[in-house]
DNA sequence: GATGAATGAGGTTTCATTCAT
DNA sequence: GATGAATGAAACCTCATTCAT
């Protein structure tokens, strides 16, 4: 599903120069957005040469989407252990907005990068990327749901995979109040309030609220 | 509320170049981004030269922004028709679903500008652009909540503040589905279908749906 | 021996404006030297349109010669009364340096202009400004010194030329400290304080015994 | 005191190239002014592309700067072989003046930067400027009459510092004079000879005249 | 494998000057 | 006489990428 965006020398470095090239790499491209970023900077901040930089990816573009990856793996690994449980849809839920008030924190350049991604223009390369990183996310997101479905947890008239949809993008809207300046003042107009100030278990309980009654509302 | 940020040379010149000159600017920033945005094919494309296109706008960030106030304010008139109605907030949110497919359709250039402004990087210009542009949206909403609260159109214990943000996340994550290439790819990797092929009739009935139960539920 | 610069309209605008006109250009010229000084913006600050300005003269160029012909009438009339005096060499002297003092406070935008213009790297302009403005003045230094060499008012194995050369320098150079940022930053650094801040008599006094002993020195 | 303009680039480049970038760095501002002077020309001139000239130096200025440094250089190792030695301070002054002579032809372009730079209006840059190029000269003159003084080899009511200022005056004059166009044709105009055509010595027994008399007057 | 010097196209911005009204 | 909108050449500077060592 992934395609590798480096080249083979990249592999054959030490893991301590791949960790220090993307997490480098990241820090740049989700500080400065990806046109202002400089391969040359990050170069010389991972401590290695432009000339070796371009022995390891063939442009500029493939630094970056390799980040990228590196990113999705992170915030994909986090999501796995929520959706893997055994737990209802709705609990599930609860875990899912609460961990993403503590990820969202903690992997601020991740998210970053991610927004950076949401606004690429070109239509061939958002594409690739979409499938490189909802792919995943979806399904686990859409199984949850439809499980849910079938064990009677939920409304029957929800089309899961809509539902699934609208609920990343409470999710997905949620990290990026936590991370963007864009999105943290957006969040701030809103509520009144700047987002670090605010207590996260207010958000968990509302976001639950908005989302449990969408869920589960029965005539 | 709104700096404006073209110079009074613009103010004098006609109509019609004004608006052809947004209209090119819109464009070439929605289609480009802002950094590969070139002002001196906007100027031409405008059929004026690169001097007096610096006569209107100061800087290339002035004239980007220019751009989005004028987005800013097609989009905010829209919405002032449906929440000025005395509908209740249901009704209100059901038109608001319907106008946005219909709008981002329509102005699916406005809504990419928006997504460009949301990757802002710059933490200054971030916090001045979301107050130019979500101040008079938040209010809407929150005050459409707030009034629905105390007429009991609403449960009682939801946070009118985060349910606006809530509510206002959905339908901005709607609107990028419809015009950016990442999202649009996203929505298609969730729901199957191509959101330009899916009937609109079917996105507001299931987003209605779920915000319907989100803000009306009772034990 | 002075060519005008300006259009015959000129001559036939007011003399306020004219006044205007010329010291709004000198005001801008000695600020920001001939290079970075902006005709558009004398001509928004003089009150009058850049079309109009291009009636009255021909080229930046010319504007900026008229302006210096202006500052030069100012500075040659007050060494007219000095030494038109009749008043031994030695004595003129001293009126020269004090009045040179008082006058560099008074006129330093001229002197400004001044030194923009001996900076001037264009060969034909360079000596005909050097005509227009050292001329007159040479006149009088060498007719003086001249005179005084026939009264034997000072050592007969002097050279009047050279001499008056000589003295025009360290005039030339105390004006400068008075006015011009280098300069006066130089005159610090020679004598440990601020050119503003030292008594004039000082300055007097001893460069008078610099020059006094320089002309009438006998073994 | 000096502080370094370039980047470590430049130190790395071989001494041919740093030498043949300064030369044709110095040609370019010294006959074209620092504003009309061509960054790309001089690149061009240079034998390397803009791009290196760019890691070599940050800014125009900064290579400008540079050039000055390489200037002052030259010009203050040779007053140092002069005021080093024991003579007295007449004889100081009369090797001073003969070797201004020289020099004033020979580095033609050094003396026309230093005009150039004396012309600067950005007060910080010139007070930065005034203080790395004439600290050193200026300790040179005022010490040397300093401790005529002592000596009694000239009279001893004068300031040692305003006299070395006005003996700066005269030397630096007779710079510009050989070698700055405005000036040149001053100098004609008040001795009614081009300075080339001159015969140095008169200049020479002339200047020390009016030095030499100056310095040692006695009632 | 590793280096980093070198390239040069390209974009933003300024401003003297023109000319239709 | 007076206006000021309009022009466009030209200059500084950036940075992805190459390649000789």
């Amino acid at each position: 599903m992934i395609e590798k965006r480096y080249k083979e020398a990249f592999e054959r470095a030490s893991d301590e120069r791949k960790e220090k090239i993307l997490e480098v790499g990241i820090e740049e491209f989700s500080s400065k957005g990806y046109e202002n970023a400089n391969i040359n900077v990050i170069a010389k901040n991972a401590g290695i040469s432009i000339g070796l930089m371009y022995k390891y990816f063939a442009t500029k573009e493939d630094l970056f989407i390799t980040c990228i990856q590196r990113g999705i793996k992170i915030l994909d690994d986090a999501l796995d252990d929520i959706m893997k449980s055994d737990d209802k849809l709705l609990k599930k839920a609860e875990k899912l907005i609460r961990t993403t008030c503590i990820h969202s924190k903690r992997n601020a350049n991740y998210i970053k990068l991610y927004n950076e991604i949401a606004s690429e223009r070109n239509g061939e390369n958002a594409a690739r990327l979409a499938r490189e990183i909802e792919y995943s996310t979806s399904r686990k997101y859409v199984t949850s749901i439809a499980e849910a479905l079938k064990n009677d947890d939920v409304r029957p008239d929800l089309d899961p995979r809509l539902f699934a949809f609208f609920l990343d993008n409470l999710i997905t809207s949620l990290q990026f109040s936590y991370t963007c300046d864009y999105y943290r003042e957006r969040f701030e107009i809103y509520t009144g309030v700047n987002i670090e100030e605010m207590d996260d278990e207010v958000i968990v309980t509302q976001l639950l609220k908005f989302i449990e009654s969408a869920f589960t509302f029965e005539k």
